[in-house]
DNA sequence: CGGAATCCAGGTTGATACTG
DNA sequence: CAGTATCAACCTGGATTCCG
């Protein structure tokens, strides 16, 4: 018996956001990245149309909202539905991959968020002993 | 019964990383910034050297990294261990609040790593529609 | 080895203004 | 409303050099 070769790809090809080149360092950028975290995140409450969304995280631009969506729009975590009416609306949302992503994140967030006393207590700590070097 | 008041602050103040101002956002950015999240993930597989941490994490450069770790032990998620001597050796490793962030982390990460050939497909889709628009 | 400091190019950001 | 275009300002990040 030879060596197992098919027609088709045997095996999917591992993703390693380790290594530079991987394209899943790209999406995890997506994901994580400045906006791209608030932005899941607000959308996880449901459903939103543009500038409802960006109320809903503080301090976005314009701009930086539009390329967050795009990039996840693009990646498959979040949905564009856009209606042909006057005046526009378009309404974004997660998708299935998206909701399980946004859980994620979440759970990290509400980690981050219920442990800030603990944080600032070792911002002090550490800008105390480092700070006046 | 009168709402009970005590001498001490009754209530934590509230966190919440979608308002602007709020420190927790920081942390998140440090946590989640582009070589935050892959710095903590790579932390995960036990202490580390400097230079180990940079082999580990594929394309950081020295300052990066040590801006990284600076930022991270500031906030408590990483614990700096050095020691005097010649040459110096200096060991990093996750705290125990660090292991929790560190954990949400790898599960986002693990989640991301299985759905790239779905967020490929995605991205394929996207390009020949909206791409040749 | 483990950093800190400096320099500098280029990418990112965010007003502002404009379009459909 | 939902974006896009433009542009100056800022910041990021890499390379290099030097110190303990």
């Amino acid at each position: 018996m030879e060596t197992p070769v098919s027609t088709e790809a045997v095996e999917p090809p591992p993703f390693d956001v380790f290594a530079r080149a991987c394209p899943s360092r790209e999406t995890l950028e997506h994901v994580t990245g400045r906006w791209g975290s608030l932005t899941v995140g607000a959308l996880r409450e449901g459903p939103c149309r543009f500038n409802e969304l960006r109320r809903r995280v503080d301090g976005v631009s314009e701009k930086m909202l539009s390329q967050t969506l795009q990039a996840l729009e693009r990646d498959g975590i979040v949905h564009r539905e856009a209606q042909p009416t006057n005046p526009p609306r378009v309404d974004y949302e997660l998708t299935p991959l998206g909701r399980e992503v946004a859980g994620r994140l979440a759970s990290l967030i509400h980690l981050l968020e219920g442990s800030m006393e603990q944080v600032l207590t070792a911002r002090q700590a550490y800008d105390t002993t480092r700070g006046s070097r």
